[in-house]
RNA sequence: GCGCCCGUAGCUCAAUUGGAUAGAGCACUGGACUACGAAUCCAGAGGUUGCAGGUUCGAGUCCUGCCGGGCGCGCCA
């Protein structure tokens, strides 16, 4: 972490020397190009206007009391005022060594200092099987839940089950209705019904489980047919999930929301404010009073409440009874209207909205054959995660969705996923920890023992490593960044370039050399390092690590 | 009409959150295996960051206005 401690070292020079009391932000960054120094700031530039003083003069400075340390190899100051550093060898050698007692642990951080994190995801109503714009989220969602937990946070990871309401009645018609079919019934089967060929599935079930079904009163046996299906398509859910390598800690069921009497204590509490009203029979509540566009109802002229209501008790729940420092929601882009009114709905509760973070992700597009594919549940018009799964695997799968910001849409072309495997920069990262894994095994072979601690680094100038130590060096911010900005994906982008820096060392340098023990010791010192930085930034977007392939 | 997101190389996307000469992969062209795995490497070509203004030491990034695309705007979830 020498960017850290650059920046704690400036901290204490502004302190002492310049009598700062309070720091203004600035930038502690590695620079694009090489000849910018390892790490650059541009802390002078930031101080110019609040100091007065030529930043050029206020750079030459701090950069005298920074030559001071020992971990610093040069100091420049250039231009308008850049502080430009290069670190020295020994502070990366001494990294090299540390790397390796930290092994899994490399990484890790304390920057979540212990806060309780949920993140809430997928949460895809169990009306039908997961497709691949449901796959997106729980990628997402599951590396951001496994970065969170790696940078100090306490993280659980949640679905929430839409487990009653409108939906889930027409889910259970639905089936109900195929069920009459398959028994030689002519019957009407409404526009908005689920179509899918999974709830034919489901109603051959129904009428083997219930042979008596349909000579049942009609509301019970829809009933029937809805408590079915919601208990098999939420297990084909959670099996979706666990070949995805996505495990929940929870799975919060909306209806025992209801049943523990959450949602009406918490109209109860909006009501004792004033936020409530009745009109034309419903029960609304006064959002926009709250920054939404208008209020909303709670409670239909039916009798009903609404997603909304529900929805409001579980925030409750997570921040008042729950305890929860911050909630992370991912919600696909389509639900971005609904963002302000459950911030709204936070704030009439007198709960920091600024508690949860809403992460919006960008639809997935399917193209096949060049069209674009519209993607209804409802319409039964989808690409399963499973299909996709059986044909490009799960690794590929977690790695291309992870490799975009949420900010941007997939364009996901079936045809290419499937083809492309061998081209997948998935297995462009896997290659360089096999190849890693398969030097250790060749080095065994001719009877050289690899043990760190006694490994001689005195000798050896790293002059070919350099790259590849600095590069290690970034993880640790990578991770940092990652977490602070929510953003898996940059992960995927380290990891490919690490991939690439050590890619192009193996090839250019013969590592193991039985003439030359202790530089093979030192070389292979370097990618046990690497191995582990892969092994685990891999292992944070789920993907495997595999020792050969 | 209003709101959110996007517009960067032929295609798919990055860009350290306002930093220095905008980078990768795919595709294309040419080269490298009698040595630890060629699922690799090296080299080349490819750009007015949608357009026009503005803010400042400095803009792909922030502000305003256009243009284009996606999504949403229910007593559905």
């Amino acid at each position: 972490m020498i960017r850290k401690k650059i920046r704690d070292l400036i901290d204490s020079i502004l302190h002492e020397h310049f009598s700062l009391t309070e720091v203004p932000f600035y930038e502690v960054e590695k620079p694009r190009k090489e000849n910018f120094g390892d790490y650059a700031t541009n802390v002078a530039l930031v101080l110019a206007g609040r100091l007065k003083k030529n930043p050029f003069e206020i750079a030459k400075s701090i950069a005298n009391f920074l030559r001071e340390d020992q971990d610093f190899e040069k100091i420049e100051v250039v231009k308008p005022g850049f502080i430009n550093i290069w670190i020295s060898l020994d502070y990366y050698k001494k990294r090299l060594k540390e790397i390796l007692e930290l092994d899994k642990n490399f990484g890790k951080l304390t920057i979540g200092k212990g806060k309780k994190v949920l993140v809430e995801f997928v949460s895809a109503n169990p009306t039908g099987p997961l497709h691949i714009g449901h796959g997106r989220g729980a990628a997402f969602g599951d590396s951001l839940a496994r970065l969170l937990a790696f940078a100090g946070y306490e993280v659980v990871k949640e679905y929430y089950i839409n487990d009653r309401g409108t939906q889930m009645y027409i889910l259970g018609n639905s089936v109900y209705l195929r069920a009459k079919e398959l028994s030689g019934e002519k019957v009407d089967f409404p526009d908005d019904h689920y179509k899918g060929a999974y709830i034919y599935d489901i109603a051959r079930e129904a009428l083997k489980r219930y042979p008596d079904l349909l000579s049942r009163e009609e509301q019970e046996a829809i009933a029937i047919c809805k408590e079915l299906a919601l208990e098999i398509i939420l297990a084909d859910i959670k099996n979706d999930l666990k070949r995805f390598r996505v495990f929940f800690d929870n799975w919060y069921s909306e209806r025992k929301l209801y049943e523990r009497g959450v949602v009406e204590a918490v109209i109860k509490v909006l009501k004792e404010k004033g936020y409530i009203y009745e009109k034309e029979g419903a029960l609304w509540f006064a959002s926009s009073k709250f920054g939404d566009e208008k209020d909303r109802v709670l409670r239909r002229s039916n009798g009903e409440y609404t997603y909304f209501a529900g929805d409001i008790a579980y925030h409750y729940e997570k921040f008042v009874e729950r305890d929860f420092d911050i909630g992370i929601n991912i919600w696909g882009a389509d639900h971005h209207g609904y963002v302000k009114r459950m911030k709204g709905a936070l704030k009439a509760l007198n709960i920091d909205p600024e508690k949860l973070q809403v992460i919006l992700i960008q639809m997935v597009n399917l193209l096949e054959k060049g069209e674009k594919k519209s993607m209804s549940t409802r319409a039964g018009e989808f690409v399963e995660l499973k299909e996709l799964l059986n044909e490009v695997g799960v690794d590929p799968v977690r790695f291309i969705f992870l490799s975009r910001s949420p900010d941007s849409t997939i364009e996901f072309d079936v045809e290419l996923a499937k083809k492309q495997t061998q081209e997948n920069p998935v297995y462009y990262v896997q290659y360089a920890h096999a190849r890693i894994c398969s030097l250790f095994q060749k080095a065994e072979e001719k009877g050289i023992k690899f043990e760190p601690g006694k490994i001689q680094l005195k000798n050896f100038d790293f002059a070919q490593e350099m790259k590849l130590l600095k590069k290690l060096e970034e993880f640790e911010d990578v991770i940092e960044d990652s977490a602070r900005t929510l953003s898996p994906h940059r992960i995927y982008y380290y990891l490919v370039d690490f991939a690439s820096v050590f890619h192009e060392y193996y090839t250019k340098i013969r590592i193991i050399d039985e003439n030359d023990k202790n530089s093979t010791l030192a070389r292979l010192l370097v990618c046990k390092a690497s191995q582990i930085v892969l092994k685990n930034g891999l292992s944070l977007l789920g993907v495997s690590a595999p020792q050969k392939m």
